[in-house]
RNA sequence: GCGCUUGUAGCUCAACGGAUAGAGCAUCUGACUACGGAUCAGAAGGUUGGGGGUUCGAGUCCCUCCAAGCGCACCA
């Protein structure tokens, strides 16, 4: 028996209470609150619903508890239920109905942990949209492995997701970029305010090796047009190429130059405009933000005429919500937290609901440090990581686990002195084995005529197999509740307990007899446990985008 | 000055408002001539930044103070 199936037994039984009588007026709860105890002796489950709900239906915590009690024993896969303190309700499953549970998941597979909480959903999720101006750096990279993570976890609660990189390639940024490209064909000093670094020498020597034209011999405003174009190209296709190496594919890439190019821009501020929420003032079309929750009016064509940066963001929200997007995630690191309240004020001047339609998530910076002093990236200082070199150092899985297994709440420490020391202390390895063990121990079962032909549940009575059963069946509420909250961290640490609770259930109980005994119906049971655990952290390490090995 | 985020074990971090706050790393002590020791068992380590409040119950919610990071443009 599930939690999800006993949460939906103890609904019937609050509806068959009020029925009879036994409750007074109040709405049934959809579902109820199952938890695993963290002191065994309050049994497998316990639930606070008798707390939850007794002002609800006008009787005391505790008498409430005791008539889903009277309820609960009498359903056969429950074999004790117990009020403790003020209102819990402690149950003790049969070992049996604890231990059906390993079939299920067996049977359940590859879509054991999938739901269907989000279905018909239609969600955009935009993370990374780094400028076009250099390499992914060790910020974009936590957006690029939370981003791709939370759109798997969205997707296996059935939303449509579509995975958006908006690529800023217009304004003064790429200007710099575009002007820093020109200076280094030219042997020249960066400009002032432009880039500098190996890799602008490359691609301005790309560039140039990419035409017969002398762009170097064009007028002034033509070069640096060839240059930005070619630029811009070049270097955005090497961030697609990191980010593919990284595991991450985007489903679109969206040019922000195409939305002044289309009219889309000029488009959004007439409909912001027929609605009333545009003025002009010294000399500038000003987006009456303030009335909707920002702190200020904010510009939108400058009094030069250029549009400012979030013209183009008005537009792109319409674009997003025309291509029939219900809801809109952005990413934003911290040091964009400032946007928030005009995009929201953006949000609700279309008429729409902010935090529902828009929704904007903002994760806090990566530090470098090493030995625990905070080292500043620094090209000078040779200090800037970026996703390749990242990459380079840890691998793939490792650097999205690390990334990823924390909340993007709290700001996150990497110490390039452990990245050198090539460690093998990521938590990511613990699991990985775990999943390996899982693969050889079937491998061992299968060669010793250990197969999954019986199943006797009311064996797996260890401790140590009622814990690792009880984690087990925890995947699908995890993978609901961190698509919910948008945190794919609770995935990771998770995968963590599983893992535990796998090796330790691995030290105790055998799944292929010792030398000279034969197979018996324990070894075949204990076989549909192993594999379970291995479908659990096989599923669970696919939500992270992280590779499950059968060897290590 | 105002705003956002954070403050939990020596370090990096967890904990739908629930019972005795948990992992990993580091430290110490143990465990294979039997399914992989990248493992397991155990020890030690905490006034959850300080102080108030809300309630059956607060690391979690509210107020306040302190500290850190990041923002407060006709920059992008």
């Amino acid at each position: 028996m599930t939690p999800t199936e006993l949460s939906a037994a103890i609904v019937r039984i609050l509806a068959a209470l009020q029925c009879s009588g036994a409750l007074g007026e109040g709405s049934l709860p959809s579902e109820v609150v199952i938890e695993r105890p963290k002191n065994r002796e309050h049994g497998d489950w316990a639930t606070n619903v008798a707390m939850q709900q007794a002002g609800n239906f006008g009787v005391n915590p505790r008498s409430l508890a005791e008539l889903v009690c009277g309820q609960l024993v009498a359903l056969a896969e429950v074999e004790k239920a117990e009020v403790a303190g003020p209102g819990f309700i402690n149950i003790t499953l049969s070992a049996d109905a604890a231990g059906a549970i390993a079939k299920q998941i067996v049977e359940a597979g590859s879509a054991f942990g999938f739901g269907v909480a989000m279905t018909g959903i239609k969600l955009n999720l935009e993370f990374v949209s780094a400028n076009p101006t250099g390499p992914i750096h060790i910020g974009g990279t936590r957006w690029a492995a939370v981003g791709d993570s939370l759109a798997r976890i969205l997707e296996s609660q059935g939303a449509a997701v579509t995975r958006e990189y908006y690529f800023n390639d217009h304004g003064a940024q790429i200007d710099r970029f575009a002007r820093s490209l020109l200076a280094a064909a030219r042997k020249q000093e960066a400009p002032e305010d432009g880039y500098a670094g190996a890799y602008i020498d490359q691609i301005a020597q790309q560039v140039l090796d990419g035409t017969a034209e002398d762009l170097i011999a064009l007028p002034e405003e033509s070069a640096q047009e060839a240059f930005r174009s070619a630029g811009v190209a070049l270097m955005f296709a090497e961030i697609r190429e990191s980010l593919h190496d990284f595991g991450v594919d985007f489903d679109v890439y969206f040019h922000e130059n195409s939305l002044y190019e289309s009219g889309a821009v000029d488009r959004a501020i007439s409909r912001l405009r027929e609605l009333g929420h545009i003025f002009e003032a010294d000399g500038a079309t000003w987006l009456r933000s303030s009335e909707f929750g920002d702190d200020r009016d904010r510009v939108i064509i400058k009094s030069d005429g250029e549009a400012a940066y979030i013209a183009g963001d008005l537009a792109y929200y319409l674009d997003k919500r025309g291509r029939g997007f219900d809801r809109c995630i952005y990413m934003l690191g911290a040091d964009h937290h400032g946007y928030v309240p005009r995009m929201m004020a953006m949000c609700a001047a279309f008429g729409d609901t902010p935090g529902v339609n828009l929704e904007i998530m903002i994760g806090q910076l990566v530090n470098l440090v090493r030995d625990g002093e905070p080292v500043r990236m620094s090209k000078r200082a040779g200090t800037v990581v970026t996703m390749e070199d990242l990459v380079e150092i840890v691998g793939v899985d490792a650097a999205r686990y690390a990334l990823v297994r924390s909340s993007i709440n709290s700001q996150l420490d990497i110490d390039l002195a452990l990245l050198e020391k090539k460690t093998n202390d990521n938590p990511v390895f613990y699991v990985q084995y775990a999943h390996a063990r899982t693969a050889q121990v079937a491998v061992n079962a299968a060669s010793l005529g250990v197969d999954r032909s019986e199943f006797e549940p009311s064996l797996l009575t260890h401790e140590s197999e009622e814990e690792l059963l009880a984690k087990l069946i925890e995947l699908p509420r995890v993978a609901t509740t961190a698509a919910e909250f948008r945190e794919p961290h609770r995935v990771a640490r998770y995968l963590e307990e599983v893992a535990g609770a796998y090796h330790r259930w691995y030290d105790n109980c055998r799944v292929t007899p010792l030398i000279g005994q034969s197979a018996e119906t324990i070894h075949r049971t204990r076989l549909w446990l192993n594999d379970a655990a291995g479908v659990v952290l096989r599923n669970g390490l696919g939500l992270l985008g992280v590779s499950a090995p059968e060897r290590m």
